[in-house]
DNA sequence: CGTTCAACCTGGGCGC
DNA sequence: TGCGCCCAGGTTGAAC
């Protein structure tokens, strides 16, 4: 489920937890699959509890709290949620008591409307919850592991990662090493407004195409995190407090395989690359060099010689 | 290097 | 009602 807006419209929902103090953590029901959390929970309870929120900040689509060194001396440490497919991470009551799988209950304090706990509920419980120290978390999240920030993606940082691949675009752009962030519904979403082709190798495309894929990305990230994400149906992605997004009403592709093009009226195709759907315009929508049709406000052109 | 497939999971929707 | 199948916002590792 969430990407770069979902997981920022998250962060911002939790901003208020900085300054609070853990009292308890505790993992519900926690079938815990070796991969999903680590390490095991009552080490995770026992390293973070007592310690204080010193921030909430997001690498591309995860969470990460910075719990600040402990009086005892010992360091700060980092707890990386990664929400998958279905993860929520609430201050409000999760949407069911089933599937929660963390609990941090936080030390009271006199604030007005202040959070009393953080929830991670994950119904299909593929999110994963994992403790870092400073050295993890780095090859965790680091550059490493994850490309610029989609929300200041440039051309420079497209062209120089992506172009080069055989690859079609649109799974490309699915690349956390390249760009970090966008996910299927954003990456279908920007190259319909780029009027690209998802299918089209990265190698063909020019710099003025990783131009416009560039400004497109970072203004419909922002647009998106603007209306606080997409919420597509009713069990699905909700805000920190537990309300729908509502950037699933501009969707002009995403799930709308068979409707008219938003801005041409031709029906939305749906494809499969690499296993994951894949919606696009197929009049807006060209691979470089071929004609565009009318009705998108772009001129048709030709290949140049 | 790139693609394909399977896995990890739960649950909604659809056809029969 | 029930059953079987397909689908879903993500990621990873193995096989080719």
């Amino acid at each position: 489920m969430p990407e770069l807006p979902e997981v920022e419209t998250m962060r911002r929902g939790l901003e208020g937890l900085v300054g609070r103090r853990v009292a308890a953590v505790a993992f519900p029901r926690s079938r815990v699959r070796p991969s999903s959390v680590e390490p095991r929970p009552l080490a995770i309870a026992r390293r973070i509890e007592g310690r204080t929120i010193a921030a909430v900040v997001r690498r591309g689509k995860r969470l990460v709290i910075e719990l600040a060194g402990s009086t005892r001396g010992e360091p700060p440490v980092w707890l990386a949620i990664e929400p998958r497919m279905t993860g929520l991470a609430l201050v409000a009551d999760p949407p069911t008591r089933e599937h929660v799988r963390l609990v941090i209950e936080l030390v009271p304090t006199p604030a007005r409307g202040a959070a009393t706990r953080f929830v991670f509920w994950d119904r299909r419980g593929l999110g994963t919850i994992r403790l870092f120290d400073a050295m993890e978390l780095e090859a965790a999240c680091g550059m490493a592991k994850l490309g610029p920030d989609g929300l200041g993606v440039t051309a420079d940082d497209l062209a120089s990662r992506l172009g080069g691949s055989r690859r079609g675009v649109k799974v490309a752009l699915l690349d956390q090493r390249a760009v970090a962030g966008i996910g299927n519904i954003y990456a279908a979403e920007i190259l319909h407004r780029a009027r690209i082709d998802p299918r089209t190798p990265c190698v063909r495309i020019r710099r003025d195409a990783w131009e416009r894929i560039a400004d497109v990305a970072r203004a419909l990230l922002a647009e998106a995190v603007r209306h606080e994400g997409s919420s597509l149906g009713d069990d699905t992605y909700r805000t920190a407090d537990n309300r729908f997004g509502r950037f699933q009403r501009r969707h002009r592709v995403y799930g709308r395989a068979g409707e008219p093009c938003k801005a041409c009226g031709t029906a939305i195709v749906r494809i499969v690359q690499a296993q994951r759907a894949t919606f696009f315009c197929p009049s807006c929508q060209r691979r470089p060099g071929r004609a565009i049709t009318a009705g998108c406000g772009v001129a048709s052109r030709t290949r140049l010689p």
